[in-house]
RNA sequence: GGGUGGUUAGCUCAGCGGUAGAGCGCUGUCCUCACACGACAGAUGUCACAGGUUCAAAUCCUGUACCACCCACCA
């Protein structure tokens, strides 16, 4: 006999293993079949997973197992990310605690020693992919890199491409730079943060004494870098002072009052300080008005170019000194408190500078265009469809995408540069190492994925690469298509592309998702995939972001070796239901936990009536009320399961065969087959048995891949038909069934419970066996009861069911209606006849109001004249077994006295 | 400042025009020969608030409050 409770462990790790070995995940083009494919969102080299990944690739396995199932060439095509800066700071990180940074190793031992970590990290998150039950072909050939050979490829080919059609720029632009990751950022990689500052007001004094202009900033350090002061054109406090010169303090700089549209009359004073380099807006204002850009804050973020006193000071310390100083020259009016928002490193959360700098930029709007027009016509649906006004709504807003890393760890961009060529336009350190390139001094670039082997302009041979790397969004973005080859045209592509659905969280939508959308259309022609599922964040219980600095991440393997991979899926799924963030509670496990030993119970359960000696149950299916109503439930299951997939609701497909399981089969069915068990009908009810719950396992298997592996495979021996592995097997198709049994099935059900309660109720041994008498008036209803009497014995335990039409209510007898079915139960000793009245008096009051509900609205003419005749239909009938129900109650009541 | 989503049982959430549901938790009985990771039974809701549409509103519309998230050049 098998262990009562179900060991995931064992059988987890032997169908992971064996999967893998049989290539069960691979596929190859078929042009007979329709392809069904996704693309994994390659998870970052940074660590393990997380227990969103185990949500985001629970979701893609069960759509890849179903369409594999329903008969599609389902391909999930597995890969990890490079993970650029995030790597990087893993790395670093790394480096630190040897007490060393990448300098010392220099960039070529620091790129071979993240190599080394890629070997590593990204084993360990295959082999974690394997364990949540994923149906990836993880052999090496099959495994896709960001940063392997083919990818890289790719990732030439689409920057020569875009920047031979101009789409690729480099010069110079406000960018968003990371003093601590000491790089440049794209927009969206900036997180803001509110905090609580000072406005301080600072007066300039005009150059000729006629007085002065208040000022409010926040960032009081780089008026040192200011090259004007700006006012709204229609500001009338500031009329006929345009042009007028300003002495800006703490310099010997005079700089002008302007007139710009993009100044608030109404914030602070109306005035605005201008420091061009480093402000966005001023940046834009200074363009307008040709000011001069003067950086103040260099790339390690200390002051430059400003009074000695200030230079080589950090951002913090000049500030203090500023305002110290303003103070003491009399020029600061007022410090007020406030509270604004400022912009932090998405990846270390360090202030982030705004700064000017020459840097790589791809434009965005031509490409948003048809991303947007995609979105529009649907070509690119969303589930849930709420997501395409976000998603259009910020790509007409896009602005270009800077994509140059100042980082070592990335696909450096192929742009080379020739000593002799580029003269001033070659920065180096002083290793000698080119550090920075700036076209705007001359450095002339040679498009190449390898080092030219000459100049084409000079024919010298000293060509250094461009020392910067890309985005890794970079190559993200060409992954559905750079995983099958391109730009080779492969027959890979050729078959797979477009992908069928992309299966990711609301968080990188427009990171990722938007820019795939966006490169698909540019280099294929067509949007990557037609379909976007978009799921919610894991939280933790309290809805908190999970955070290592809140200590309340949850690691996903070690909830799969508490519970097993098929509750962590099963619990992670029922959750998702609306796509919403999922609150992540340990408790909801045990109840996927909790499924999965039911499941394995009911198979321990059939394997009892089964022969040691495997050998298929040919027997004909039974036929009685049971059978025909278990088939029903099942077909119903099915259906509703089917259609819960079709329009990608995990959950409700999921649920629908959890309730069949457990509420029909296990709970009903079951418990009415253990007598038939025992006799001649055994082998028939096994037969029945068997397929129906073989059905289910393979309906559930793309939500709980190795329980229902484990279980099918010891069952399907009994099969007349054995199956291979679940997986190549038909998902099931709905018997057809008229529902007949369903209201027959019902109606017994409902005397059954009614006892129930009579016997919970008035304390009757669960062991103990009862009389029990049926009345009514209803002759068809009483043949009914009489032929499901054998049910109601069973599960209302009753030793002597009398069903008639005049039956004589027995002294001591506990009454119950159930239906059309007046139902008494004798009892033994005396009876509580107070507890029976108030019972009784409290079922009548029930059935009294709802009678007058129906009454009340049978007499309006309004309902009856405007409500549909089936709802009219609908409450006459319910009006008439309120009518049934208090009239059969109050004589009941008037017997007990 | 703009936008999106939410507000239903103690908790997490379904339901989205016709008598309020599930899971967990809670209470009671039972270790009934598949499962105590179980069975059976039970309690618990002015469906945020205010208007409106409708014969009928948790469900549709408008507004309010609170919460959450996203976006924005909040000097």
């Amino acid at each position: 006999m098998l262990s009562k409770a179900y060991d995931p462990k064992p059988v987890e790790a032997k169908w992971a293993d064996t999967w893998q070995k049989e290539r069960l995940f691979i596929s190859t083009p078929s042009p007979d079949k329709k392809p069904f494919v996704v693309v994994i969102p390659p998870p970052n080299i940074t660590g393990a997973l997380h227990i969103g990944h185990a949500l985001n690739n629970t979701l893609q396995d069960v759509l890849i197992r179903y369409a594999r199932m329903m008969g599609r060439e389902a391909y999930w095509v597995p890969g990890t990310d490079h993970g650029g800066i995030a790597t990087q700071n893993v790395m670093e990180k790394q480096l630190k605690a040897e007490g060393k940074t990448r300098h010392d190793l220099g960039r070529e031992e620091f790129i071979k020693r993240t190599w080394a970590w890629y070997e590593e990290c990204g084993g360990t998150i295959l082999g974690q992919l394997r364990r949540l039950g994923c149906a990836l072909d993880l052999d090496k050939s099959n495994v896709r890199f960001t940063m392997d050979k083919p990818r890289a490829a790719a990732v030439f080919e689409a920057f020569r491409y875009m920047w031979e059609k101009g789409q690729i720029y480099r010069r110079e632009r406000m960018i968003n730079w990371c003093t601590r990751c000491g790089t440049a950022l794209s927009d969206i990689e900036v997180e803001y943060e509110d905090e609580k500052s000072k406005l301080w007001h600072i007066k300039y004094a005009f150059e000729d004494g006629t007085g002065s202009v208040t000022v409010a900033t926040t960032r009081p350090e780089t008026m040192l870098g200011d090259s004007a002061v700006a006012v709204n054109p229609e500001d009338t406090r500031y009329k006929g002072l345009h042009g007028k010169k300003l002495k800006l303090p703490l310099t010997d700089r005079v700089i002008p009052l302007v007139a710009d549209e993009g100044v608030e009359k109404d914030f602070g004073t109306g005035a605005v300080k201008i420091t061009p380099a480093h402000d966005p807006l001023d940046f834009e204002i200074g363009e307008r008005h040709s000011l001069e850009v003067l950086r103040v804050i260099s790339y390690e973020g200390k002051m430059v170019n400003c009074p000695a006193k200030y230079a080589g000071l950090s951002v913090q310390a000049a500030r203090k000194a500023v305002v110290e100083d303003l103070s003491a020259a009399g020029l600061l009016e007022k410090e007020e408190h406030y509270k604004h928002s400022v912009s932090k490193c998405s990846r270390c959360s360090s202030h982030i500078e705004p700064l000017v700098s020459e840097q790589w930029f791809v434009k965005m709007k031509d490409m948003a265009a048809p991303a947007i027009a995609a979105a529009e016509k649907e070509d690119v649906k969303f589930y849930p469809a709420s997501w395409k006004k976000p998603f259009t709504q910020w790509l007409g807003k896009i602005q270009d995408w800077c994509i140059s890393r100042q980082i070592w760890w990335g696909h450096r961009i192929p742009v080379w540069y020739c000593r002799a060529c580029s003269g001033a336009g070659m920065k180096f350190d002083d290793k000698g190492e080119l550090s920075r390139v700036s076209f705007e001094d001359g450095a002339l670039p040679v498009i190449s994925q390898d080092k030219p082997s000459s100049c084409p302009k000079c024919g010298g041979h000293d060509l250094l690469q461009d020392p910067d790397v890309l985005d890794t969004w970079f190559s993200s973005a060409l992954w559905p298509f750079s995983v099958f080859g391109w730009p080779e045209k492969t027959k890979e592509l050729d078959y797979y592309y477009p992908t069928s659905v992309l299966v990711t969280g609301y968080e990188i939508l427009y990171l990722w998702v938007a820019r795939m959308v966006m490169s698909g259309i540019e280099h294929m022609g067509r949007p990557p995939f037609s379909q976007v599922y978009v799921h919610g964040i894991v939280r933790d219980k309290h809805g908190k972001k999970m955070s290592k600095s809140l200590g309340n991440v949850v690691d996903p393997l070690v909830m799969v070796d508490k519970y097993g991979t098929d509750a962590l899926r099963f619990s992670l799924m029922a959750q998702t239901m609306g796509g919403r963030d999922i609150p992540f509670s340990e408790e909801g496990i045990v109840g996927g936990r909790n499924f999965v030993n039911k499941l394995y119970n009911a198979a321990r359960f059939m394997q009892m009536y089964l022969p040691e000696t495997p050998a298929p149950v040919t027997a004909a299916k039974p036929a009685e009320l049971a059978d025909r109503w278990i088939t029903e439930r099942y077909a119903e299951a099915l259906r509703k399961s089917r259609a819960a997939m079709a329009e990608y609701d995990l959950p409700k497909a999921q649920d629908a065969l959890y309730g069949f399981i457990w509420d029909e089969f296990c709970d009903w069915y079951l418990e009415l087959a253990k007598p038939r068990l025992q006799g001649p009908d055994k082998d028939k009810v096994l037969a029945l048995m068997l397929e129906l719950f073989t059905g289910a396992l393979k309906a559930l298997h793309p939500f709980m891949p190795y329980v229902t592996e484990e279980l099918y495979s010891s069952l399907k021996v009994y099969l007349p038909k054995p199956g291979g592995y679940l997986l190549n097997e038909a998902w099931p198709e709905a018997p057809a069934t008229d529902g007949a049994a369903t209201a027959a099935m019902q109606e017994l059900m409902g005397v059954i419970t009614q006892l129930r309660v009579v016997r919970s109720q008035f304390e009757i041994p669960p062991g103990k066996l009862i009389k029990a008498l049926a009345v009514s008036g209803d002759a068809p209803a009483l043949d009914r009861l009489k032929a499901g009497a054998a049910y109601v014995s069973l599960l209302a335990k009753v030793e002597d069911l009398a069903v008639g039409r005049d039956l004589p209510k027995p002294p001591r007898a506990i009454s119950a209606i159930a239906g059309a079915f007046n139902l008494y139960v004798p009892m033994d000793g005396t009876v509580d006849l107070e507890k029976e009245k108030v019972r009784m008096a409290k079922e009548l009051d029930k059935a009294r109001s709802d009678s007058d509900q129906c009454r009340q609205r049978l007499g309006d003419a309004a309902f009856m004249a405007r409500a549909p005749k089936a709802e009219i239909d609908k409450i006459k009938a319910r009006s008439e077994e309120c009518g049934g129900k208090i009239s059969r109650l109050t004589a009941i009541l008037e017997e007990l006295g």
